[in-house]
DNA sequence: TGGTTTTGAGTCAACCGTGTCTCAAAACAT
DNA sequence: ATGTTTTGAGACACGGTTGACTCAAAACCA
């Protein structure tokens, strides 16, 4: 019955576009990035909370699924970390803005899909300790923090043209466990 | 012949404390957090903008002057990253908006000064190549991102309770040098 | 073609932040 | 005490963003 011109599925990729350009694009800038009326795009998103909420959602869902796919052909914990982070170098290409979102954190849904991930990294973190790859008596949390900040200096790094961006994920593996001394690995 | 009884000292401290605790801190908010009007902010400093600079130009100054302090009294390379590491965390305390304030880097004097800083930085880093504490194959500019992110996850995991304060440096040097893996130094 | 639904353009009120200004009161120096 | 200077409170215009709403035109389906 309905007949959109254009999809709900457009409609975010091209806000997730307008807002990778600017984080702060106004609701006005979006929909013209878009090619769509302003109208139109509050009709579909009451509030700009509602659209960012719903584009989290979908980065969030394109992760899982991307990590699933890239790790499930891992030869190793090692290689399995390294396949995840050329997921989320992937994502974090898609959607940078998220990073600075923590708006849509007060949204459940999206707090507790986010807390899974947290959990699973943590997981994955705690085998690598089991296999000798990573030392058992650095906290897990550090690790993971240190990966989401080396995961930020990535995304810079190839974006500064500095590091080719097939060799991100090795290097910031490479980087995170072996770290930047000689002698190492 | 003025006789002001809220010094310019006195309103960066309280300035940086309020962007501190809010990094979008309104000019009203700023006001109130140092405890004078909103005018007699705007008399002093006329736009945000001009705060700001005022700001990162301080934040700079107190950078070098910490981590020349703190420097001085190295044993050697390794422990030269060290103590800058420390000196960084402390003024990443005291100014964690700067950060996120890109705007500033608009201003020739601050862009000259951070560049001048960035430049050390990786005078430094040639240095511990030349003295072995860094691998020569990894690129300069990954080296400092990386320091740059890892302060970043340092900041975030004291302000978490996660580290102990005293402890963040050595953690974050030795996760910098050897990462996490087993084995390393 | 006819009936349904979406769309674009435009209007509107409301909010918030900025930056400027005025003026009376308070702090200060001599 | 006198005169200077700063201060606080308040008002003002301006610009930008949001979200709601209307209405005619266009797209669509049958």
């Amino acid at each position: 019955m309905g007949r959109p011109r254009t999809s709900r599925e457009e409609m975010l990729a091209g806000a997730a576009r307008a807002l990778a350009a600017d984080r702060n694009a106004s609701m006005a800038t979006i929909a013209a990035a878009i090619g769509v009326s302003r109208a139109t795009l509050h009709r579909h998103y009451a509030t700009r909370r509602e659209l960012l909420v719903e584009l989290t959602r979908r980065a969030l869902d394109e992760t899982d699924r991307l990590c699933a796919v890239r790790m499930a052909g891992a030869r190793d914990t090692r290689h399995a970390l390294e396949l995840m982070v050329e997921a989320l170098v992937v994502i974090g290409e898609r959607y940078p803005f998220l990073t600075y979102a923590m708006e849509v954190m007060t949204d459940e849904g999206v707090r507790a899909h986010y807390a899974r991930q947290v959990a699973e990294l943590a997981e994955l973190v705690e085998l690598a300790k089991r296999d000798g790859v990573i030392r058992e008596g650095v906290p897990t949390a550090w690790v993971a923090r240190s990966l989401d900040a080396l995961l930020y200096a990535g995304w810079e790094a190839v974006r500064a043209g500095e590091v080719p961006k097939e060799e991100v994920a090795t290097l910031l593996v490479r980087t995170l466990l072996e770290g930047v001394a000689p002698r190492g690995g």
